[in-house]
DNA sequence: GTCTATATTGGGATAGAC
DNA sequence: GTCTATCCCAATATAGAC
């Protein structure tokens, strides 16, 4: 089915089809049928046929299944991370005491804007709660680092609150996103970008209003 | 292994351990099997190993894979949901208009009381977002008419907010609610409960927050 | 780097004795 | 109702030709 690329085109031009595609369109398929059937009823049979590469090509350049999956997650969350936490350090450089309000935002906003494609957020929502214990791990290692980031800096902007209420409210947010992540890519649907939108607005007035309960003054601060 | 009954306790008295204890018996290690790792990654041999019966006796009895994991679902989930409606149907019998608070306890709290047992959460949680297609239709069949009522409820007790904003507010609250079940149950642990309870607890202000914001005179209106 | 072919294991389901 | 034994298929992974 697929025709050999001439030999003239095999230098290090742009159209690089001949030997490093085939590891693009693996990670594509095993992409969407991680996030459509999730990781243990998706076969890398399955995988390879979407892809259209041989069985032994995803041994080839993955190693296992698990090195496909980690491969996956590293390609698409880590971006998304590495945006957030760019983010919050840039708040606090510029503006002290920071907002809730603008927190939150530097931790939602980067899921929104698709980075590197809009597939990311369906993928983050299928992996949170992905019971395979390789799982574990792989996520504790991705997010670790960026909900305690967030934490502190949340702490640092509720005063009044005790670091432990800071952490519950705060985990009830990220559960408020993920579903929302959930409910609008459930089975590999491409998301209709709009109702995402609209959803991670409101999401955002949802999480202010519970991070700063009993302490109102706070929730509109950056509304001008 | 199992030793045979003396044919003299083969009436119908109490103890039935002959027949119908194999019965229970797959389905408690089902479940336990299903929290832990998932629907896809369970194997019914390895639950026939757990509930110390033969591998044949799971389809005796269920018929498929399917029909087991119908059989827990329903065992668990369903008895929660028929004490939401029933709570919210005497709330609304006695008091009117209703309180955000009043609502969301009704929809909390056969939760928290184990029904009819401890591990009801942690199932809940885990099948939630199960990515296999047969599951979808089993929990939008289990949890269609709670969600749809308790929408109509939160509505009426927020006459300002549109429907849609209300919808929007009590999904975030239900993505919450799951998360935190998740946390605590995320891998057939015990689910320590004074932790869940806290949690709990701690969720209904969230939740109470989220919902009524920019109308906080509602918020603590039970708080007697 | 890519393929065919295969080794090895484990899955769900069923037939038929007891 | 419960067992043994088995069918049939799919899974991950690998060896070795090209």
């Amino acid at each position: 089915m697929e025709p050999a690329r001439p030999s003239a085109s095999a230098s290090s031009c742009t159209p690089p089809d001949n030997g490093a595609d085939t590891r693009l369109r693996i990670l594509d398929a095993a992409e969407s049928l991680f996030v459509a059937n999730g990781y243990a009823a998706t076969s890398l049979r399955a995988i390879a046929r979407d892809a259209d590469v041989n069985l032994a090509a995803t041994h080839y350049h993955f190693g296992s299944k698990e090195g496909l999956l980690s491969a996956v997650l590293k390609r698409q969350i880590q971006p998304i991370n590495d945006d957030r936490l760019r983010r919050i350090n840039e708040l606090e450089r510029s503006e002290r005491p920071l907002t809730i309000r603008s927190i939150l935002q530097a931790f939602f906003t980067p899921v929104v804007e698709g980075i590197p494609d809009t597939r990311a957020p369906a993928l983050m929502a299928r992996m949170f709660y992905e019971p395979d214990a390789l799982i574990r791990p792989l996520l504790e290692e991705t997010f670790g680092e960026v909900i305690s980031r967030f934490q502190a800096a949340l702490s640092d902007a509720l005063p009044g609150i005790p670091f432990d209420e800071v952490r519950w409210r705060f985990h009830f947010t990220v559960g408020s996103m993920v579903h929302l992540l959930h409910i609008n890519a459930p089975l590999g649907t491409p998301a209709s970008r709009e109702t995402f939108i609209t959803g991670m607005d409101r999401l955002l007035d949802y999480a202010v209003a519970g991070m700063t309960q009993a302490c109102p003054e706070n929730a509109r601060e950056l509304e001008d």
